[in-house]
DNA sequence: ATGGGTGCAAAGTGTTTGCAAGTAT
DNA sequence: ATACTTGCAAACACTTTGCACCCAT
C-alpha cells in the first residue's frame, strides 16, 4: 500500500494556502512559493494541491478562470466580483436541506452542492460611479 | 455600430443546442453539426456559441470538464452525476431572494448565482449496487 | 461594396504526466 | 533499500485568435 510522505514542498504548499486566504490559484501559490523555495516546480505545486484536497486539508474551489484553493475546509458559498475577479466567502450558512430535498425529488444520491454568487464588489461599484462622474 | 448577420452556421449552432437538450459541450455540438455541415470548423462553433450566449439565445453552463450550453435560457439549477457526468436540470425554483439577501449583507451588487448539485444518478447507483453483488 | 463571418491552423491557458534523479522512511 | 516525490519539460484538453477568403446585407 502507498503511504504519503511529509515533504518540505508539501508543507510549503499547505502553509501558503493557509497564509493566502483570498482563494489563490495554483499559479499564484506557485509564484508566492518561489520566493521561498526558488527551485519548486509548478508540477509539484499542482500535485500537492491535489493531494491536499484529497486529504481534505485544503478545499478546491472551481472558478471560471481557474481552479482555486481555500484554507477553509467546511462547506461554504462564494461571492465573485465579475469586474475585478475578487472572490470572498459568502456570509450565508450551507443549506444541507437542499441536498436532501433534491435527493427526494430526483432519486439522485446528492452529496453536496456548490453555490457561487456573481456581482460587483463595493470597490468596483465605487470606482464605476467615479468613472461615470468624469465621463 | 456593428450589426450581426444571420448565417447558416449560426442558425445550425442554435438549432443544435435546441435539439441536444442534455447540456452538450462545444465539441459535442461541433461533432453533431459536422454530419450536417462537414466543413464547419470548431472555431465557428465556439464563436457562435459565445455570440448566442451574449444574445441570450442560449445559456452557458460552466462545468468542471468544459463549458456546456443549455437551450433553457431562464435561470435554473443543475444536478451533475460525478460518476457518469450526466447533467440534468434540478427541479427547484431559482431563489432570487438569496441574491438580494446577500447584497444587503455584503454591499455587493449581486446579479445572480449559480448552483450545482453533485451526486450519483439513479442509473449509476443501480449499476454500483449490481457491481457490489458480483464482487 | 462593405465589413461581419468562416475555415484553417497556430497560439493560448490551465493542468497533467513521463522520466530520471532525489529523499523520507 | 524502497518507493514516494521532485524538477523539468513535454503533453494535454479546451478555447481563442490571426488571416485570407467568402458572403449577407
Amino acid at each position: 500500500m502507498r503511504r504519503q510522505r511529509s515533504t518540505k514542498q508539501r508543507k510549503l504548499v499547505y502553509d501558503t494556502v493557509q497564509a493566502l486566504r483570498d482563494h489563490p490559484t495554483a499559479d499564484e501559490i506557485y509564484l508566492t512559493l518561489r520566493s521561498v523555495e526558488p527551485k519548486i516546480s509548478r508540477g509539484t505545486v499542482y500535485r500537492n494541491l491535489n493531494l491536499l484536497t484529497e486529504n481534505g486539508e485544503v478545499r478546491h474551489v472551481a472558478m471560471p478562470d481557474a481552479d482555486r484553493f481555500d484554507w477553509r475546509t467546511e462547506r461554504h458559498y462564494h461571492l465573485r466580483c465579475t469586474q475585478c475577479g475578487a472572490i470572498v466567502d459568502a456570509p450565508m450558512p450551507y443549506r444541507a436541506e437542499l441536498d436532501s430535498q433534491l435527493a427526494q425529488d430526483t432519486g439522485f444520491q446528492v452529496r453536496r452542492h456548490h453555490l457561487v454568487f456573481e456581482g460587483l464588489c463595493p470597490a468596483c461599484l465605487q470606482q464605476n460611479a467615479e468613472g461615470k462622474d468624469q465621463a
